[in-house]
DNA sequence: CGTCTTTGACCCGCGC
DNA sequence: GCGCGGGTCAAAGACG
């Protein structure tokens, strides 16, 4: 089990190595290999889950905050090795606020290197952008999945509340938000412009309540444990 | 009638 | 300052 899990992490989570500057990007191998998953969750058939992951999964509701924590902590562990390269992005970096991230090394370096024409290093234009971007930017993380629907049900509900054609591709945009009250987690949903069909899921901030979908099914719920544990 | 989607308008950051 | 492009808003329409 431990070793067959290892074999389709490598397989499948981490076979892309697009790295957009922002966020940490890993993809689902296409086709489920899972099929006791088609009958407790028929949303998520489609999508080859480690085992792993799964195991360690509370329940669906916290799957994908599951996968994308796990898929950092396998990353450390084990990318560098399965990858060999310094190029690797840690997906520990892009959970957190990575504008930020960038933001006090840049702070840091400049005030170093002695910063003669600004005050600590930092102009006054550089700090008002900074903010700007802190107030904006919550800490975001995307991943890939070969579909031919647009939207994974990850368990959470969503509201629609944009599309826009992106340049340069022929598939638009989609953006969603949390339909909870308080909630402020968004995500945007594209096909890769090379590849339509591969789906790019981008989730920004984290939920601060369980998905909704359990909640409302009790017995998919039991189902669920069943399988996982 | 309430909820959700659609879509054009608007806002804002960024590069030139 | 201006134009472009991405992200969001909000009115109108669709749907159950």
């Amino acid at each position: 089990m431990a070793s067959s899990s290892q074999a389709m992490l490598n397989q499948g989570l981490f076979e892309e190595q697009e790295m957009p500057t922002q966020m940490g990007f890993f993809s689902f191998a296409p086709h489920s290999t899972f099929p006791q998953l088609d009958s407790c969750h028929q949303s998520l058939k489609g999508f080859t889950i480690p085992h792993s992951l799964v195991a360690d999964a509370p329940s669906t509701a916290n799957l994908t905050e599951t996968l994308l924590s796990s898929a950092a902590a396998k990353q450390r562990e084990d990318m560098t090795a399965y990858l060999g390269g310094p190029h690797l992005l840690s997906l520990q970096r892009s959970s957190a606020n990575l504008w930020a991230w960038g933001e006090v090394s840049e702070f840091l370096s400049s005030k170093r290197s002695g910063g003669d024409d600004h005050h600590l290093g930092v102009s006054a234009m550089k700090m008002k952008k900074i903010k700007a971007r802190r107030k904006v930017r919550e800490p975001r993380f995307c991943f890939k999945t070969m579909s031919d629907v647009d939207v994974l049900d990850d368990g959470y509900k969503w509201r629609k509340y944009g599309q826009k054609v992106v340049k340069n591709t022929l598939h638009p945009r989609s953006y969603y938000r949390c339909t909870q009250d308080n909630c402020r987690v968004k995500k945007r949903v594209e096909r890769l412009a090379e590849d339509p069909r591969m789906v790019i899921t981008t989730y920004e901030g984290r939920h601060i309540h369980s998905p909704s979908h359990d909640l409302e099914d009790p017995q998919a719920q039991s189902q669920l444990n069943n399988f996982f544990f």
